[in-house]
DNA sequence: TCACATCTATCTACTGATAGATAAATGGAG
DNA sequence: CTCCATTTATCTATCAGTAGATAGATGTGA
């Protein structure tokens, strides 16, 4: 296995850990054993656990911005833009029954490293304006002013994270699909 | 300090640092230097982890009910009774800058002790309900069927779970208030 | 050969938890 | 009221386990 495919290993299991347990919840020998190494060769590559912790959030980052795919390619109605973000966060619960990653560690945020918590801030901010920018190009976008396109795309992120959050904790799935996304009008 | 005291003392100590931390982000060492004992003391009143965390979920809960006032007591508007239910995340923002206690047990609730998650659980499930009949009071509440009194309570809840993520993680405490609740129609 | 990758071994600090001692408060029995 | 037993609440000391991190040896492939 070359570095660069250990270093997707590790990046592979450090997100699942954090999206089960949370940041405090795993640790590098936990890291170590599910990819079959020893800790020791994971600090190699990652050197601290705030750098392990900043590259899984900037990796699930990146995919989850391609699993978006470009804003030209969204959907061109208000409502269709809401539910290609809020499907993503539903195949994460449903699949893996997992948390989405920064919504895991957005509630843990104050007792993060500064590293970890710059890049979950680049997350939402980078979702946030993925979704403005889709729903700019819809009808209901083009009638209503930035202000509330910014408005809504908040609402439905934060719809979408608190869903996980209920439906996990209620311990039934199917919470997350009673839950409406706000309505663009 | 008689012994109820302390107990108190020390639940308020444990829910501060677990919203902000999490519940892996809080030891008895930390509890006992915050309330000026021993750790051993901290266990004599709590036998376990578990048991401290499962009393600072049950307390925390009857806290937020009884803040949100008997049924009766509440708002004849839908608008009015989500904006209760939404002002109690918001003050817990603006004045201490915490998470709801069970929004941040509950992103961690695969990794919590049984008895824990259920208390968590038992939260959320209290709440839609508080929710749930105080809209069927509502003419609004009147006019749809039980079905959608809930989808609107559950909604309500999560957007406030995740408005509270969001805000943190972006460090902006007026995001909370750029998010706006589902509409009830 | 040599740079990279991983290992072994170890460190210090901290975790939740328990044992045993102790001082102070409580409560009956004579 | 007083003496003695018990309970309560805390302490010190310690446990085995694990945390993140580091130094230096080992191996291995180009």
């Amino acid at each position: 296995m070359t570095a660069q495919d250990m270093k997707e290993t590790i990046l592979k299991a450090a997100e699942k850990m954090i999206r089960s347990r949370g940041y405090n919840g795993f640790s590098f020998r936990e890291i170590a054993d599910a990819v079959g190494v020893k800790s020791a060769s994971v600090h190699y590559h990652f050197p601290t656990k705030g750098a392990l912790g900043a590259a899984v959030a900037r990796r699930y980052s990146d995919d989850f911005l391609s699993s978006l795919g470009p804003v030209d390619e969204a959907p061109m109605d208000a409502v269709g833009v809401q539910k290609r973000l809020h499907d993503l966060s539903r195949r994460s619960l449903v699949e893996e029954n997992l948390m989405c990653l920064c919504g895991m560690l957005g509630a843990e945020v104050a007792d993060l490293p500064g590293e970890v918590a710059a890049e979950v801030r680049v997350f939402f901010e980078r979702s946030v304006a993925w979704t403005e920018a889709a729903l700019a190009r819809t009808e209901w976008g083009t009638r209503v002013g930035q202000t509330r396109r910014r408005k809504l795309a908040l609402s439905t992120l934060a719809t979408s994270e608190g869903a996980l959050v209920l439906a996990r904790s209620m311990g039934d799935i199917s919470v997350f699909d009673e839950i409406d996304l706000p309505a663009p009008d």
